[in-house]
DNA sequence: TGAATAGTGTCTGTGAGACAATATTAT
DNA sequence: ATAATATTGTCTCACAGACACTATTCA
């Protein structure tokens, strides 16, 4: 059949003649926790936080899993994420980045379902709103040794580990395939996504400034070391960090006392001229 | 509702009752193209090669556009670039990456569609098989200032430009916001597709070995610098080069001679031990 | 012989890693 | 005074950039 322009083609088109599927969108909510020390001297240990969700229907009932829902058909794809995190946590204006999009046949026993994840970066602090019922943050702390990553979680209710295997697959479709080794409280395939979330993190620290988007106005340059450390999962030297950081950031005439030891002063992201 | 189990509540599941979508998969398929020189002794000049299909129907009719599809009710997400490219080159077994997924409302005048877009690496050399009527394969050579970039396409038969400008964006979604200022010969936001990939490229060259997808099997390191340098669009020094290339490949006994010039060892990958 | 590419040697500057040393606070 | 963190100084080593030099071929 042919069509003498693009509006009368459109007129004679018909969507519903083509497969459909449905499409959600997941989102891996990261952010910094700080555990108070019972020493007044010693600084607080940090740790990456996620938001996980209980789940309290099947599939998967009474799992964890990450904060997600349909994308409407009149939505934006990355609207989607957007008014998830709203619902979730009442924030807006948050950083947030596409991870990948999964599609597996069977990925969801329910039905066919496409799946976009992307991954939030907020600051905890300007959390006020308390978490809906079923959410909670939870500490994630990787182990890694080798090929094996032992990812664990803890909301100082429930404690649980996922055990991952990375391969490194230069030749086909990613650069590390995950497999899941053992895994009983988080659904679908959450694992994957939070691993390669945490992974694509710690990556991008070094290239980009996407770490304070976690980060409070004001900060202490051992404070914004210590979110380095975790999410670099190792030690960095002092000098070396202060090195790198100095072009990214901006000396204030404020200071943080009362720690038992030399104040140090605070600092501000030095947004690119 | 209250169900006893997984299974009850799979067996009562209504599916129908959510919006579906259209989900497509496009692929850029990126090669390296070389042009014979008329003097003997120098070496053929390389280029970054796209495949491109012209659209014999609305929307974007006679425009060119990256070879995609429908993915099917029952097709794996990744299996559908995997069928497009047998489709299209008759290869199998090729280095795919997934991109980016893009699902703007209107992104599409026909109907509701998601796009998830893939890059696969291909040597040239493996093609027998002669392409699909419509399909081409078109010379890029991106020229940069500052923010702009110029996509300039040439098949041997048609040129056009493409310019984008480049925006640095932490704070929102992506690194960067692509912003398509001339384009009239592309389809959808192809040009945002392509440019991705090929910067997609250019950062994982240094990190990864995904080049040699693209190299044949026995190559010289004047040839595999010529397509690091129409990667990085810049001028490597040899030494340096060698340097860096030295632990990726390994010395064979066969030797490129006729060249006019010194004859060249042939190298060939090694892959990790 | 000369044009062209192949391949090697070496100097230099930059920047990360390592470690040492000093400064300052609350209890 | 002491434990703890804050902050600075400096040495070294690895490595990329730069450039010079030698090697080898074929019309």
């Amino acid at each position: 059949m042919e069509y003498k322009s693009e509006e009368e083609f459109l007129k004679a088109y018909d969507p519903s003649k083509f497969e459909r599927l449905s499409v959600t969108a997941d989102i891996l909510i990261l952010s910094v926790s700080s555990e108070e020390s019972d020493n007044y001297r010693k600084t607080d240990k940090k740790r990456m936080s996620v938001l996980l969700v209980k789940r309290r229907d099947y599939p998967f009932k009474d799992m964890w899993c990450l904060p997600g829902g349909f994308v409407g058909y009149n939505e934006d794809l990355e609207e989607a994420p957007k008014r998830i995190l709203k619902q979730e946590t009442n924030l807006k204006n948050i950083y947030l980045e596409q991870l990948y999009t999964f599609g597996d046949v069977n990925r969801d026993p329910r039905m066919r379902i496409i799946s976009t994840s992307y991954m939030a970066l907020i600051d905890k602090s300007l959390l006020n709103e308390s978490l809906s019922e079923d959410a909670s943050w939870f500490d994630v702390t990787l182990m890694e040794e080798g090929n094996m990553v032992d990812m664990v979680f803890d909301n100082g209710e429930v404690t649980f580990s996922v055990k991952i295997e990375k391969h490194l697959r230069e030749k086909t479709t990613d650069r590390y395939q995950f497999i899941v080794k053992k895994n009983d409280h988080l659904a679908f395939d959450h694992p994957r996504v939070i691993l390669s979330g945490l992974e694509r993190l710690r990556n991008k620290i070094n290239y980009t400034d996407i770490v304070f988007n976690m980060m409070p106005e004001y900060f202490t340059l051992g404070e914004l070391q210590q979110v380095y450390e975790v999410i670099l999962n190792k030690k960095l030297l002092d000098p070396a960090f202060r090195r790198i950081i100095e072009p990214k950031v901006e000396k204030t005439d404020k200071m943080r006392t009362g720690g038992g030891h030399r104040p140090s002063v605070l600092f501000r992201y030095k947004d690119k001229d």
